[in-house]
DNA sequence: CGTCAATTTGTATCATATACAATATGAATT
DNA sequence: AATTCATATTGTATATGATACAAATTGACG
């Protein structure tokens, strides 16, 4: 004979939620001046008439797939690239974010069952906006949005957003490095400068900022300028990952 | 006609994981030298012996059940405590968090029906461990485990503390009025310092910690003092939230 | 009453943040 | 070619906070 102690928590199957899980990612991007979103858009249909909105980058998860494997693939289709810095921030169920009848009819053709409630597990991702992501995007129903012009989109995903923002603001003051995923392998320290204004939604000494990043052992200064621009033309710089790991034991 | 658009990432119903959610939470509390975790003793069986051994409190969720209720759930059918410091933290979803035999054979006959996969979304809590909770876990099978001192768990509950309390670094680092929910109402100087010590890992001069922490103004000294110790008697302070909330505009 | 062990106060030094003036420079303009 | 412009970069002085550590205080105990 067995004895099982549970707690008074138990629950009988038959009582179960019937539960859908996904991923759905926050790609962020900075374009120099301003932070900007990765979108999908969507066409579906509501009382007859066919309508156009956006909503995240997202799968439901394969059987037998790891979470990050399921946001790691849904980065790769999308954008072609691999080595994304990629970080789950929180997971999504309420009852009320499959509250819109549009996204409930869409669920129900795209996945081609009846979806009771689906549970997302939210990531964010940050990735340079390039040249070989740009190709890769073409045709596809992707776009970058600006942050600040973000329009009405499915779900709860103006919600995941703004947590997504919400956990970049948390996560770089706790380690900046994680901007320079950000930013192109060659930028100015203006540059970088405008990304923690932006980030951290203040505005900084540019002479006192200056100092305390080239103090830096793992910010190299490259023997490039910028060119083109009508003021002194501003040094580049390039983030070390090897000196930055080296310099925090 | 309707016109539906999707990723290439569209997945046909019968190649989804059959999934079951549930929430863990690791409650976190502080008896004035330590850090402990409550943990619940479990009973199963393996190879034809009964085992003991323990596991985070959880519990699968409800139909219908917020994320967030069912973690609150938990805790208050445990500790018969309401508003408690809750945050959730991470969802953990890995294929092998069932790898042990012992635990697929315990999850089978708690629940009832076969489960090919868990995945958990986990809580931090924190709590005062008081009079109060002690009486109301009095004959449960919850116990408090020093956080140094934790046997291995059930399915992959070690590594949930472990990310808690990381989790609990950063969230304090981040703003460390957090750590007087696991003060009781009134402490002295030197508890709260043990606190960050233990938190943060790292010695504290007492003088200059002292001083730092009595210019705050949400820091509200009594009249009362510590007794029956060999030494010069600690004021007790208490925490205002009202006057921390205003001071934070 | 002196001793003990911790709390609480005092003070001096050091590092870092901030403010802001001054200089440098590439391109556009005259 | 000289001047203007706008920003990059350097310099300097001050304020603020962190750290080190000595000194004074106090409740309990023998």
């Amino acid at each position: 004979m067995y004895i099982f102690v549970g707690t008074n928590t138990d629950i009988m199957e038959n009582e179960l939620a019937k539960i859908h899980l996904s991923v759905d990612c926050t790609v962020l991007g900075f374009d120099g001046n301003r932070l900007e979103v990765l979108l999908i858009r969507r066409t579906g249909e509501e009382g007859g008439r066919e309508f156009h909105d956006m909503k995240l980058p997202g799968s439901l998860i394969l059987d037998n797939e790891e979470l990050d494997d399921a946001a790691r693939r849904v980065l790769t289709e999308l954008t072609g690239l691999k080595n994304i810095t990629l970080q789950q921030f929180k997971a999504f169920g309420s009852m009320d974010r499959t509250k819109d009848p549009k996204d409930v009819h869409w669920l129900e053709h795209a996945q081609k069952a009846h979806v009771h409630r689906i549970v997302t597990v939210a990531y964010m991702a940050l990735v340079k906006i390039g040249r070989a992501m740009i190709r890769e995007m073409e045709g596809s129903e992707a776009l970058w949005v600006p942050v600040g012009a973000i329009p009405p989109l499915a779900f709860d995903h103006n919600e995941i957003i703004g947590e997504a923002l919400a956990h970049l603001r948390s996560s770089a003051s706790m380690d900046p490095s994680i901007l320079y995923a950000l930013l192109p392998r060659k930028f100015t320290v203006t540059q970088l400068r405008n990304l923690y204004e932006i980030v951290f939604g203040s505005k900084l000494d540019p002479a006192n900022f200056y100092k305390k990043m080239i103090q830096l052992p793992y910010l190299v200064a490259l023997d490039e300028h910028e060119k083109g621009v009508a003021h002194r033309a501003a040094r580049y710089f390039r983030f070390d990952k090897t000196i930055y790991n080296k310099s925090r034991l």
